[in-house]
DNA sequence: CTGAAAGCGCTTACAG
DNA sequence: CTGAAAGCGCTTACAG
């Protein structure tokens, strides 16, 4: 997606290559309705081949816009990374188009119409699950993009920014062990994502390293929303042998797990330790405050800025994939086993 | 700030005003080193005065952007309201950009310059405090306006929108007289905002209306953050005799008063019922989910891109300010009076 | 439906 | 430091 500084695509470059003449391909491109079908489509068809990009009269001049483009805004660590992504793009003199892509076919096609008419120098695109095509469509568009994916889905043309997700599973598990837990259940996140599996199976490493058994009851399946997160406390402390301590794969779940505990008169920690997964500002403001994995999330859209810009100036990219280290934030959400009290 | 689409502001335009070429002008605004600094001055200011955008070849057209402008983005409430614009200006066709106009005097001239050169169609300014000088500046871009403000500055030249603070504090107290309490603690915001202002009073005149006095000792400030809710709890629960119900002016403070209560071994709500105002996401997700009183974040953000629109369009506004409706969402951090066991 | 011509807003050498 | 001239990318009547 990271095209070289190519001869400038003009409007008569295209027009040259379709046999017509520049007016007729700027009716195209204003949408006239006097055009003859068969022509308007070869014209078309060029212009997305070659990656037309209306410029003005300044040339291949940086118009200083870069486009950050969720699946949709409801993602609670949508704010971290904008604030990352801003911070970053203001220190170039950048301005950043937030958008989201609305999941409905129609609007899809007016958003793309959209990013190609405002031509920004490149794109951040945060998301979890571009389909191929939409993924081939912004392909069109010529602009040299980063995906940062907390949620890891390493198999794209395009760089890529993530997060050591499974290096963060271990962490957390280890320090539950620390605290002298032995039943530490695991609620997983959306199995689809690359990034749950990363996170269970350091949680998985995390308990064989100590020479504990990986207990199958104990490792239950959630979505990464509190409702799931809800749904797997509930599951677990209903048990005959309920845990001593949860690691969840986000925060949010966490949360859910906290009032599940809640409803049942278990506090944390003194009854059961928890985990989570993120480090979002809710961890800093529940009761209690909770220990969790965190995703340096604002520092990856900075870097995901970065790296847009060097893509912008032609230079290419080392590496296709980069993860930016988790880290364990201790809070008061974990503490030592109970002793050895029937509850 | 709303001016009339008036008769194209070109270089050449400036030019002739300042008794120059069009390429002395042109020079200036690219920053070219070149120039006179008197020759500079004269053209720059009257750049400024006559709002001076770039347009490149196509006329007066609309370019599909409008500025979103934070004054930084830690604010909970930012995700909430971007969501409402960029909704809203994606059904219009345009993107939107952010930015937050990080407090260093440095880099508000840059934030500035940026935000000229990319010459979006208006602005929305979200902000609790825009000091005189840059607002001044802003003008000076001759962009249609509007502020978001969800804390009330009512003596703008610019539209203006708001929620119902005042009738926002009287249903939460009148909610909470119904339930039986008597001792109605309040935790006010920021006294040097207006909405701090409109939900005190909004409080007090649920209690007078109800026949009951207002106690001094129960209303305690605050800074409308975690920190200051925390040690507002700590307060009211250190009293000889503790309120049975807390109301805060954000939800945000209402966290740092669970926590409080937490720590003191009180339940909520089977010992003290808790009400927030804002209703952010994490309102719902607090353990025990959080009655509070909504703030139509998004729904604010989306009637100020139409107002921008309406601007842009030459419209005139009617009212200057308008509030959208506050809202209680009862959930399960409120109960009726416990009976009148001693605690 | 399409092109030749004129025009617009801006910028870039070039000369002084 | 500044302007006259040429040029660029694009669009707008106008004619056919």
């Amino acid at each position: 997606m990271a095209d070289t500084p190519t001869p400038a695509v003009t409007i008569s470059a295209i027009a040259e290559e379709a046999g017509v003449s520049a007016p007729t391909v700027s009716r195209v491109l204003n949408g006239r309705g006097d055009v003859a079908p068969a022509t308007r489509e070869r014209i078309e068809s060029l212009l997305r081949a070659r990656g037309y990009r209306r410029r003005g009269s300044r040339g291949g001049e940086m118009v200083g816009l870069l486009d950050l483009v969720f699946n949709d805004l409801d993602s609670p660590w949508a704010v971290e990374i904008i604030r990352g992504v801003e911070d970053a793009a203001h220190a170039v003199g950048s301005g950043i188009v937030v958008s989201a892509i609305h999941r409905r076919a129609s609007s899809t096609r007016q958003w793309l119409q959209n990013v190609r008419s405002r031509t920004s120098d490149g794109a951040v695109l945060v998301t979890t699950d571009l389909d191929s095509s939409l993924r081939a469509e912004l392909e069109d568009l010529h602009m040299p993009s980063v995906v940062i994916d907390p949620v890891g889905v390493p198999d794209l043309a395009v760089p890529t920014i993530g997060a050591t997700n499974w290096a963060g599973g271990l962490s957390a598990t280890d320090y539950l062990i620390s605290l002298g837990h032995r039943r530490i259940a695991f609620v997983a996140g959306r199995p689809e994502l690359w990034c749950s599996r990363a996170r269970l199976d350091g949680y998985r490493a995390g308990l064989e390293t100590a020479g504990l058994d990986v207990d199958d009851d104990l490792v239950v399946p959630g979505e990464f929303d509190y409702e799931s997160g809800f749904r797997a406390g509930e599951h677990l402390f209903g048990l005959a042998e309920p845990p001593t301590a949860v690691f969840s794969a986000s925060d949010q779940m966490t949360l859910g797990v906290y009032e599940a505990l809640r409803r049942r008169g278990l506090r944390v920690p003194a009854d059961v330790s928890v985990i989570g997964f993120d480090d979002l500002p809710e961890a800093r403001w529940a009761s209690p405050p909770l220990t969790t994995v965190r995703q340096p999330l604002a520092e990856m859209g900075r870097l995901a800025v970065r790296t847009v810009h060097r893509l912008v100036g032609g230079e290419s990219i080392e590496s296709p994939r980069v993860e930016l280290a988790t880290e364990l934030v201790v809070r008061d959400s974990t503490a030592a086993v109970p002793g050895a009290p029937a509850r």
